[in-house]
RNA sequence: GCGAGAGUGGCGGAAUUGGUAGACGCGCUAGAUUUAGGAUCUAGUAGGGUAACACCUGUGGGGGUUCGAGUCCCCCCUCUCGUACCA
């Protein structure tokens, strides 16, 4: 009787317990120190560069004391597996991890238990690299870096005084240094207008660099600088003791971090001119692969929109109320104006009848929180200043109010309301019964209630210029060319992004490189000074408090006057007693690890162009980084472009938001999240075991508790450790597991319970190649036609999955070829070193294990990957529709490759098309060359 | 409001360009093995219907294009994320 593969099976599974089985503790143990010891991963320096390269790139992680869970890794195994992918499709694979160490977590745990931040830092490192290889990630840990190294905040430090000795030149739009600036002043053939805005054209209220003093010509400079220091509104945040960037503030306006209030107060702080790149940096999106929503997001950031800025003559005063409108076309419809409540011309236009009202209402504004602001959109307040403002198209007067609805921080601080054409204009205009005029008819006649706030024909417009029937954008072009002829406003662009605050009051973070003069001199470091190291101090604590009036007192200025005090040429600074933010050191790490040990050059010239042409190809982390990391990292890189420092204007080519993993977590009758670890259910079963059963009652201690779902994390108290899974199951399953669990780039639960389905098929390979009694399982005879078929099919499938890292998908072609495998006494070894090779980049502990066990021939890691036989995996047959006169009559099944008249042929023999077919032509109509295709009887 | 994405079994999810919907896994049901539990193996598992087939209905809802729609087009509903008085 031949033994059936159920009967095989069976056969197999009956005999003693197994002595040599699937042993990962000790697989991947050996594997991982093998790797370790050999460098297998390590890239070296120079590579043959006629490959082709390939950089995959994870964002890297703040070493925080708390360690990893399993939400984590998603993205390093997803990197982990394309990486070993490319390795094997011959690429050269540049795939490198660090640490972004500096940052407030080690500062605020060094403040409490009296531990320097280094010492910290750098034992949370190590333990976070241990977590990482146990998970056996193919990173090449020479490259490792933190951005607290010296040889790197060097750097750091380097590329800000890049910035600061760069101006974006108008005239190229690119970073271009301020000494060839200075130079050209120098030969009189530039100047610095007055407004800090350079042009070679215009020299209106120039300041003539020849007649100006020094302190002039610097102030000059610092209006163009890519680095500045001014005094500006910022974000003061007194419970934090620091100042915050306008990324790091909630709209809630509190700090992102600890969620202390924060308050807009001007201070005197470091910038970096990330506005002079708003428009490239939203242009350039187009070039990059990323997440559309990521892409929205920045560029709902930058805030780019085109309009005009036109300026209306105050009634009895000489100054003009300057306003911005992407609506030039409704002039005519402006039937009052409004400024911010603390736009400074309020002072002098309100009239002696207004000015308690005035102020009375500045003062609530002021008290008001931004959030209370937002209870109610549709209440707006306000009062008038009872000056009156002139409309320059038709010399009508309006009068001028000022509201909390018009912000000081964007535009002009000013507008001209259009009551019948803008939402927040009609609600205001319909609460204190302003006039309403209608300038813009709709194209469609359909009148709805809403304010008409589309494009359309304009009218109304009787005045200096007339725009009547005109469309939107023809009414907008005339309006500002007449504007702009009568020198009462032009066309602008305005952004909302503003300049990147880049000034920390914190210990643990980048010194700058900037000392202070007596005389207010600011002078930058010589490169030769580089790193200016962080003096060793007792006390790193920020100086936090409630009071909103608080003066900000960096840590530094406790430091000795040793490390404080610099003595130049005979004259004594004082250095810049701020630190940088934490996003300095992400913003360029990428760069780094292509060169880590350069002590003379940021990176080697060569090989940034070969590693870095066209961008990092794949970038993953989370999306939380869209409008922080993301956006400062293509800015300095852009700024680094044009300085001639890298070759290519984006970072980052394709980026990959991994999702988060979710996950159950506890709460008991108080609202307290408890321990989801410690949580059972009615049965005393664990919860983690007995998910996605709604009608269970879980209990903490004896304590009911109620069951939510969300984000795993600390917070939630419903943290999985990967040590845990991999000490249960080992990491091969652990990756396969978190690969199997869905899309990469979608959100998804953890259960701890599936895990067991990818273990099980980790059990049936080893037992598919290993005997019980150790022999293995693979033959030297020829493969049988069905499995190379499958093989192939295989190759095909995983391939295209793990190119498109659809990784569930690869895994679940891996389980199906495996199963068949099942029924085979013995695989032949063709077909045994193709299955390995396709496992090796998801499981590569156990694929490597085996490829030793079968004899393979060197690594399996840099083995050349499978390539697909393409006539063998072609469908043998085909279904065909037949049709007659438009009517689906039957479906025949023929053989791939059967000619027209054979396939005829067969479609007569169908009864139902027969009698159709007998005796009339036929013409064969291909529709769809795919499975089923249709012939037409006509 | 605006912007982005998503709705498929009890659950996670498959289905390159329109071509046998539900791959693969979990769970569940039955059986084998086992002192028992666990583990392992076998079969089944969208719903309705049937002794079993046949058959019918099915990818949030409603229309449309097509020989053929989860996939393409129009309208609507729901959910998630981001953002918010940006003139």
């Amino acid at each position: 009787m031949p033994r059936t593969p159920a009967l095989l099976r069976a056969e197999r599974a009956s005999r003693a317990a197994p002595s040599v089985k699937y042993d990962f503790h000790n697989i991947e143990t050996k594997w991982q120190r093998h790797w370790e010891a050999e460098r297998t991963f390590a890239t070296p320096r120079q590579v043959d560069t006629s490959r082709e390269k390939f950089y995959v790139l994870d964002m890297f992680p703040y070493p925080s004391g708390i360690g990893l869970h399993v939400g984590h890794p998603l993205g390093y195994i997803a990197t982990d597996i394309i990486a070993r992918f490319k390795r094997m499709t011959g690429c050269n694979v540049l795939h490198p991890m660090g640490f972004d160490a500096f940052g407030l977590p080690a500062e605020q745990f060094a403040v409490e238990h009296g531990v320097h931040p280094r010492i910290t830092t750098e034992r949370n490192i190590a333990n976070m690299l241990a977590q990482l290889k146990r998970l056996g990630l193919s990173y090449d840990w020479d490259r490792a870096l933190a951005t607290t190294d010296p040889g790197y905040v060097r750097w750091t430090q380097w590329i800000f005084l890049q910035l600061y000795n760069s101006f974006l030149d108008p005239a190229t739009d690119k970073a271009t240094p301020i000494a060839d600036l200075i130079a050209e002043l120098e030969s009189g053939a530039r100047y610095i207008s007055s407004g800090g805005e350079l042009s070679r054209a215009s020299f209106e209220g120039a300041v003539d660099w020849d007649g100006a003093d020094t302190a002039t010509r610097n102030a000059a400079l610092s209006n163009v600088r890519l680095a500045y220091l001014a005094e500006v509104d910022v974000n003061w945040c007194p419970g934090l003791g620091t100042v915050l960037a306008n990324e790091e503030v909630t709209n809630e306006g509190r700090s992102e971090r600890g969620n202390f209030p924060v308050y807009r107060r001007p201070l005197k702080q470091w910038m970096l001119r990330i506005t002079a790149y708003a428009d490239r940096l939203e242009r350039d999106l187009a070039d990059v692969e990323w997440p559309e929503a990521i892409k929205a997001m920045q560029r709902n950031w930058i805030g780019r929109s085109r309009g005009a800025r036109v300026q209306f003559e105050l009634v009895g005063f000489s100054d003009v109320i300057e306003v911005y409108t992407t609506r030039p076309d409704t002039l005519f419809g402006a039937t009052y104006m409004v400024l911010a409540p603390e736009h400074p011309l309020v002072d002098q236009l309100v009239t002696p009848e207004q000015r308690d009202q005035v102020y009375q209402y500045r003062s609530e504004v002021s008290g008001r929180s931004e959030r209370d602001r937002m209870v109610d959109e549709k209440v707006k307040t306000g009062v008038p200043t009872g000056a009156f403002a002139r409309n320059p198209v038709n010399g009508e007067e309006i009068p001028v109010w000022i509201a909390d609805y018009v912000l000081m921080g964007y535009g002009t601080g000013a507008i001209m309301a259009v009551p019948a054409h803008d939402t927040r204009d009609f609600d205001f205009a319909t609460q204190f019964g302003l006039p309403i005029r209608e300038v813009v008819a709709p194209h469609d006649d359909v009148k709805s209630d809403e304010v008409f706030t589309g494009e359309g024909t304009a009218r109304n417009s009787a005045g200096n210029v007339v725009l009547d029937g005109l469309q939107t954008v023809d009414a907008k072009k005339a309006v500002i060319e007449w504007l702009e002829s009568h020198s009462l406003g032009r066309g602008e662009t305005q952004y909302k992004l503003r300049d990147w605050l880049f000034s920390r009051q914190r210990y643990w973070g980048e010194p700058f490189p900037i000392l202070h003069g007596e005389d207010g001199e600011i002078r930058a470091l010589d490169e030769s000074a580089l790193p200016v190291p962080l003096p060793e101090m007792d006390d790193f604590s920020p100086t936090a408090s409630d009071d909103p009036d608080a003066p900000p007192q960096p840590p530094l200025g406790r430091a000795s006057d040793d490390w404080k005090q610099v003595e130049i040429d005979g004259r004594v600074y004082q250095r810049e007693l701020n630190t940088m933010p934490n996003w300095a050191g992400s913003c360029w790490y990428y760069l780094r690890f292509i060169d880590p040990g350069n002590e003379a050059q940021l990176v080697d010239p060569e090989l940034e162009a070969y590693w870095m042409d066209g961008g990092i190809d794949l970038y993953v982390g989370g999306a939380e980084h869209a409008v922080l990391h993301l956006l400062y990292a293509r800015f300095w890189h852009k700024a680094l472009f044009d300085l001639g420092h890298v070759t290519h204007p984006e970072p980052f080519r394709r980026l990959v938001n991994q999702g988060m993993i979710q996950a159950y977590a506890y709460r008991n009758e108080r609202g307290i999240v408890v321990d989801s670890g410690q949580v059972v259910d009615q049965d005393g079963q664990p919860a983690t075991e007995v998910q996605d059963q709604p009608d269970r009652r879980y209990s903490f201690d004896g304590e009911r508790v109620s069951q939510e779902y969300g984000k795993m994390g600390k917070s939630l108290k419903n943290a999985v450790s990967p040590d845990d899974i991999c000490e249960e199951y080992g990491c091969d399953t652990l990756r396969l597991y978190e690969m199997y669990l869905g899309p990469i780039e979608q959100s998804k639960p953890w259960n701890t319970r599936d895990i067991i389905g990818v273990h099980r098929f980790l059990r049936r390979v080893w037992r598919n190649f290993v005997d019980e009694s150790g022999e293995i399982l693979v033959s030297d005879d020829e493969s049988s036609e069905s499995l190379l078929r499958l093989s192939h099919k295989t190759i095909d499938r995983v391939t295209n999955d793990i190119n498109r890292l659809s990784f569930n998908t690869a895994i679940a072609a891996l389980i199906e070829m495996n199963s068949a495998l099942v029924s085979e006494q013995r695989i032949p070894r063709v077909v045994a070193e193709t299955f390995l090779k396709l496992l090796a980049p998801l499981a590569p502990h156990i694929a490597e294990e085996l490829w030793a066990l079968i004899g393979g021939d060197g690594a399996l890691a840099f083995k050349e990957w499978p390539d697909v036989d393409a006539s063998l995996i072609k469908d043998e047959q085909i279904k065909i529709a037949v049709q007659v006169n438009g009517k689906v009559r039957s479906t025949i099944t023929v053989d791939v490759g059967a000619s027209g008249e054979e396939v005829i042929a067969l479609a007569r023999e169908e009864e139902n098309v027969a009698r159709h077919v007998e005796g009339k032509s036929v013409r064969r109509e291909i529709y769809v060359p795919g499975r089923i295709v249709n012939i037409v009887v006509a």
